[in-house]
DNA sequence: TGAAGGTGTAACCTATTAGGTTACTATTGC
DNA sequence: GCAATAGTAACCTAATAGGTTACACCTTCA
């Protein structure tokens, strides 16, 4: 399968946005899950298992990032939904009747 | 407030995505929301308040609908997505301390 | 006029999930 | 040894997706 459209779409498995906040943010800003999950106001379990790609990026924890970092929520959002998109795309489709 | 970045986001409000799936493919197709909910296995309830904006598009409904209408599921995903972001920049933000 | 199909909505129930607390273990640096 | 960090497991709660059933209110058509 390969097809123009395939062309804007990533080829393989897109980092869950958990990394890329562990790689990017933390490591940039050279700060602990600990001490992160202090200042998002959010369990130091519920970081963690984010940071490792355990649990998905909800809309809560995608407004406290943008306002930590100053970065804009859709980026984090949009992150997700990517990673959405690629699990969905690489899992068996339902059962439906087809329109039209 | 008004820069660059702007010009790629929407400026209003976007559709609720169950609003485009009633106008662009119900409509397109002529199917009523009793006969497109049978079609994708889903309660006809729940698809009223999909199409109605009462309700989000769920990773499931998306692939559903996708596998229905033979559209990608990534358009389902990001307009839900998309939708996400214009309510997330628009309501207060969370209380977070900032990084860096 | 009455039957049939479509729509919106409300009450109620269930399964899943986000997220918290607590606690235990292991690791690293002073 | 001690303090801080990290991963993880058990347990709990609140929110939510989604189902079923039922009711009222259209249209349309024989």
């Amino acid at each position: 399968m390969t097809n123009v459209s395939n062309v804007l779409k990533p080829r393989f498995k897109p980092s869950h946005p958990g990394l890329v906040f562990k790689r990017q943010v933390l490591e940039g800003y050279e700060l602990s899950i600990t001490e992160a999950a202090r200042r998002l106001g959010v369990s130091r379990k519920h970081l963690t298992n984010f940071s490792n790609g355990h649990v998905p990026c909800s809309l809560d924890l995608a407004q406290r990032i943008a306002a930590a970092t100053g970065s804009g929520v859709a980026v984090w959002i949009n992150l997700q939904a990517n990673y959405d998109t690629w699990l969905a795309e690489h899992s068996d489709t339902p059962d439906v009747v087809a329109f039209g």
